[in-house]
DNA sequence: ATGGTCGATAGTCGA
């Protein structure tokens, strides 16, 4: 039995938390890292300095100022290419790779869903129309492939799905992440793919579990009023082999820490 | 108490 470990992690700038970078793969050991908001051109993103962190295999999908995903491995890959572009915005928040992955190929999938701007109205707030479409587009996207087999997808999908999900459930209901539109918009998508939940898998739905805490709490360990962001799905014949998870909570408090703290699964191949 | 704090960028925009 191999092990596999795939984190992923909203790193909020490549260029600015690359030393944060490293104490992340210092704490999970992963094998592989999939970044969103890397904030960084292709062009200026610090390959050697990722290289160095352990990890020779390097893809990213990046644009000046905004958006930007990236994947880091130990292990060699390929790149898709033929993937869909998101409401053909060209916003680089979709990256896909096959993984040489022990037992043969893993498909692995990193998304940034657009965070929807702060009106849950398709009408008042274009944002939260094209954070609608994204979903119903990958959802459209999935029912089209059929049933996924050794895939991954992680990412964050910046809506939280579950009650447990949220510090308040009650008082987030109006609240873009929570709401019921965005809930099923995401259950769709999950049903669409036959998508396990491989961190839910290991903590119970009537827990909390956050992967997420704003900026602008006084404190934000003290307030407490995170809610679970990023998520890590497997497909059905992948659920088996989870054997761990770790959602590194102690990243936020790290000095100049991403608002995100990384979350890592692993899998027995 | 409708605020508050970040990052990229060079005025604000997005989160």
């Amino acid at each position: 039995m191999a092990s596999l470990r795939i984190a992923t992690w909203n790193i909020n700038s490549v260029r600015l938390r690359l030393p944060l970078l490293g104490e992340v793969a210092r704490s999970l050991e992963p094998d592989i890292i999939c970044l969103q908001e890397t904030k960084c051109p292709d062009e200026l993103l610090p390959l050697d300095g990722l290289k160095a962190l352990g990890f020779p295999y390097v893809a990213a999908r990046g644009m000046k100022g905004y958006n930007g995903v990236a994947i880091l491995s130990r292990i060699p890959f390929e790149t898709r290419t033929n993937d869909p572009d998101w409401c053909l915005k060209g916003d680089c928040r979709h990256l896909g790779i096959t993984l040489d992955a022990p037992g043969g190929p893993i498909e692995l999938h990193d998304f940034y869903v657009p965070a929807g701007g702060d009106i849950p109205d398709r009408a008042a707030n274009p944002k939260f129309g094209h954070k609608l479409d994204f979903v119903a587009e990958a959802t459209t996207w999935s029912v089209a492939r059929g049933e996924n087999r050794r895939s991954v997808m992680v990412g964050d999908l910046n809506i939280a799905p579950l009650e447990q999900d949220v510090w308040s459930h009650k008082q987030l209901l109006d609240v873009v992440s929570h709401t019921p539109v965005e809930v099923a918009a995401l259950g769709a998508w999950q049903r669409a793919g036959a998508w396990h939940d491989a961190v839910r898998h290991f903590v119970p739905e009537d827990q909390k579990l956050y992967t997420w805490w704003s900026y602008r709490a006084r404190d934000w360990l003290a307030a407490d009023r995170g809610r679970r962001l990023d998520h890590v799905w497997v497909s059905p014949d992948l659920a088996g082999t989870l054997r761990s998870h770790a959602i590194l909570k102690a990243a936020r408090g790290w000095e100049k820490a991403s608002d995100h703290v990384p979350v890592m699964i692993e899998l027995a191949l």
